[in-house]
DNA sequence: GACACATACTGAGGCACCCTCAGGTTAGAG
DNA sequence: CTCTAACCTGAGGGTGCCTCAGTATGTGTC
């Protein structure tokens, strides 16, 4: 119950911090240009930084894809705990599967690694995933209760539906010019999984 | 109409085709243990031969997996084209993709490769490819003109849902400890394209 | 302002893998 | 047996990963 140790606590001096926060900045980007296997001596030098600092902070690649990503998974969590009560459960559902696809395929490459940090404990962006998890099944229970979703349907499931439309997505980045299926693909997946028959 | 050139031509003397089966058959083992990344090195160091051996007969990693799967999405096209004429388009279909999804996923990687191929001409997997698109949308249509999938689907989509069922198949491996949730998820996604009023 | 030291930074270096190419070997036709 | 096109080899230059011994510096303290 001790919770998970802080991952890649904040540094205290005020360099480290600037590093720290620089490193962040240079993976973001080049996580959006080249996927979640960028280079990390570049992302290094693209911080003004020597490929040991970028290691102290971030002692795996796993760890700074954490961080570039745990705002908008924090964002994920919020906003479903904000959908939780909605009138509609199914517009609510899907509001956030859409949110949660755009969130997943930010980068190529990003969905694997959530779709395996979902699971595996023990992996940097775990406890962000798991709650997450618990926010959309959340989701999920409510459209079923009101009988507008099968109820059949398990929390994995739907993950596994979910993240199937990013990896999608995901396929069709960063070009601008590619086709993009994941509108459509989320949007068959929605269909499929609501109620047949609301009339008997 | 010339049609794609040979690609990865069979070479013409016997020591020539020892080694390229050998390290055709090195490179399936190492793709199924390690994925589509698996080291050429390795591959060529199994199959007893150097590395510029590898390289003569498979110029790019890429040939190498179209060389090495050829033959799986081969009996996918026939397979297609003796389904083509089913009393039951619907069942077609479903064991069509059933068996394309667990070809689709042989080994980690080659989901990614195949459907970057089916739209990128120049891929050596292309042709292939191309040929299994006609093949599944052939059966799509048949199911679709029997009124049992919804007309709106098109193609494209299918091979997306199909893709995406692959992938999320392709994350359970080669661990056979896994969750996989891939019979679950071509199952709902077929429930979900079928058409909902067949008595309207 | 100077000191002490925990914190932070550097970058050379060992390792793995990629891919090329100049030079050596050999199968097999004639 | 000869000859040559086909084939094979493996060193080598390039990129990237990650570590760690040595060096620098921010910051609390007096």
């Amino acid at each position: 119950m001790t919770g998970t140790p802080h991952i890649a606590q904040r540094p205290r001096r005020a360099d480290g911090q600037r590093n720290y926060d620089a490193i962040l900045a240079a993976a973001r980007k080049a996580f959006e240009a080249d996927g979640s296997e960028a280079s990390l001596e570049n992302i290094a030098a693209q911080a003004g930084v020597a490929i040991g600092t970028l290691y102290r902070h971030f002692p795996s690649r796993a760890s700074l894809v954490e961080a570039a990503t745990r705002d908008g998974l924090a964002d994920l969590v919020t906003h479903a705990e904000r959908l939780a009560s909605s009138p509609d459960p199914l517009r609510a559902l899907s509001e956030w599967m859409e949110q949660a696809v755009r969130h997943f395929s930010t980068f190529r490459g990003l969905v694997g690694i959530l779709a395996q940090s979902m699971y595996d404990e023990g992996t940097p962006s775990h406890a962000m995933c798991s709650a997450m998890h618990h926010g959309g099944a959340d989701l999920l229970r409510a459209a079923q209760a009101a009988g507008l979703v099968r109820a059949d349907l398990t929390p994995d499931e739907l993950f596994d539906l979910l993240s199937g439309a990013a990896w999608v997505r995901e396929q069709s980045l960063p070009s601008s010019s590619g086709r993009d299926g994941s509108p459509r693909f989320l949007r068959l997946v929605l269909e499929g999984i609501t109620t047949r028959d609301r009339e008997p």
